[in-house]
RNA sequence: GGGUCGGUGCCCGAGUGGUUAAUGGGGGCGGACUGUAAAUCCGCUGGCUCUGCCUACGUUGGUUCAAAUCCAACCCGGCCCA
């Protein structure tokens, strides 16, 4: 039974795969799709996030756009926020045991996600659907974690064995290089499947690396009656360095929240074999329909990119303005582009050249401004800065004027 | 619990009593170059309004003129045995 095209964009791994009668709804997908139109019921489609951070970045986004598309199908989207799960951490693509968060911290990232997800903004902006009735549930699992007790875990733990948990790659490589694993990181895949069970979900979304605890979770609801959920399987979407995938932690990841030009010039930098998937991954776009240059495709993919984000007009602006400051004519003709500003304010004259990069917030330190500035990387008005103490003496004198690190760091100074 | 090995800067990893923020790699940042990127080459890579002063080699205490380097206790981890 073919699939629609929405539901198979971007798609690497669905199971069951469909080994029963091609019209089984436990084993084929689009079996499933169907009977749930005709029954007239949506399919609960489960995406579980742990809020460990605080930024989500366009990796992440490809689940939520997938999730998205089954809400514009009209399935109700159960998304779950990991707030208990967070706190044992997710041994996934871990070569270490994960810091546990505090349930405070865990909160307040919990916030951030939703708002960064779209919540309080029109559909038509947002990411997900947080407006249309029926389309969306947010649940927390310490609904349902918190409150399990000791047989009941146990119950949980005697339905793995120690041999699958070591099979699971994660775990396998960990052992075998004699890393630590604590035994409530085995908890971990049992519980986020305990997630599907209690939120009894039709299908769950999530990266290929996710595919153990997904499937733990149709052992889950078999072993509690339930029919087991659909697995969906989607990418880990490759970094702006082309190769290691998108994390906070390799510090190649495009935000969510960035503004238009850091977003755009961070994309079209993104190396021509990694393109693709960018397009197919993070945009609607037909792929025959663009530009086969790869220059030119990379532009488009970051342009695309770009306005699903921030609109079109924002877009077109980023793209002018990062032609701009690649033609180097930025801090003289960069009186139009978009420069953040820097407040003066905190910095206390009269002020010295590397302390005042520290103080405006160019640089991590003082220390780190003024070697930047013997590197000869730092410019003001277009004027390559030489010596690290030179002084000025009040915000007057540098009111208006736009400092400059490396090739990508522009503040408009303001006083006051 | 016993035995044993180990814990060094963002990461890996040298150093095993002596003027030194501490070799080397990776990564990062800056410069040159280029269709952006990559590759390559060069520089930087603890903090401080800084020609000096602080803080650093798991933690705490000790020995010494002097310790990342020696000693003790403690904490954390690997492996083997229970």
């Amino acid at each position: 039974m073919e699939l629609p095209g929405w539901l198979a964009r971007g798609l690497v791994d669905l199971f069951p795969a469909g080994s029963g009668g091609a019209t089984d709804p436990d084993q084929q997908l689009g079996a499933r799709l169907a009977e749930a139109e005709t029954a007239g019921r949506p399919l609960r489609v489960k995406l579980g996030i742990d809020p460990t951070g605080s930024d989500i970045h366009l990796g992440h986004s490809i689940l939520f756009r997938k999730l998205r598309a089954f809400q514009d199908a009209g399935h109700t989207a159960v998304l779950i926020i990991g707030d208990f799960t967070a706190r044992i951490g997710d041994p996934t693509g871990k070569s270490s045991t994960r810091v546990q968060l505090d349930a405070e911290a865990v909160e307040a990232n919990a916030r951030t996600y939703l708002e960064q997800l779209g919540q309080g903004q029109p559909r038509e902006r947002a990411l997900l659907d947080f407006e249309t009735p029926g389309r969306l549930e947010v649940r927390r699992n310490s609904e349902w974690l918190a409150g399990l007790d000791l047989p009941q875990v146990i119950d949980l733990l005697g339905i793995s064995t120690v041999g699958q948990m070591l099979a699971k790659e994660d775990f396998a490589n960990r052992y075998g290089c004699g890393t630590p694993i604590s035994l409530h990181e085995f908890l971990y895949p049992l519980l986020q499947g305990y997630d599907s069970v209690a939120v009894q979900a039709d299908l769950e979304l999530g990266g290929t690396d996710q595919k153990f605890n997904v499937a733990m979770g149709r052992d889950l609801q078999r072993h509690f009656g339930q029919r087991p959920q659909f697995g969906l399987l989607l990418p880990i979407l490759p970094g702006t360095d082309g190769v290691q995938k998108m994390s906070k932690s390799l510090g190649n990841t495009v935000g969510l929240r960035e503004d238009p030009l850091s977003m755009y010039s961070k994309l079209e930098k993104v190396p021509d074999a990694v393109v693709d998937a960018y397009l197919t991954l993070l945009t609607d776009a037909d792929l025959a329909a663009l530009p086969g240059n790869p220059r030119e495709r990379q532009k488009a993919m970051a342009l695309e990119i770009t306005r699903a984000r921030h609109g079109s007009e924002a877009a077109a602006q980023a793209q002018a303005d990062a032609a701009r400051l690649v033609a180097g004519v930025a801090g003289t003709g960069a009186a139009d582009a978009e420069v953040p500003e820097a407040s003066l304010a905190a910095v206390n004259f009269p002020a010295r050249a590397f302390y005042l990069l520290a103080a405006v917030g160019v640089c991590a330190s003082s220390s780190e401004a003024r070697r930047a500035i013997q590197g000869g990387g730092v410019r003001l008005d277009g004027l390559k800065l030489a010596d690290p103490n030179q002084e000025f003496a009040d915000a007057a004198a540098l009111d208006g004027k736009v400092l400059q690190l490396g090739k990508k760091t522009f503040r408009r100074l303001v006083a006051g």
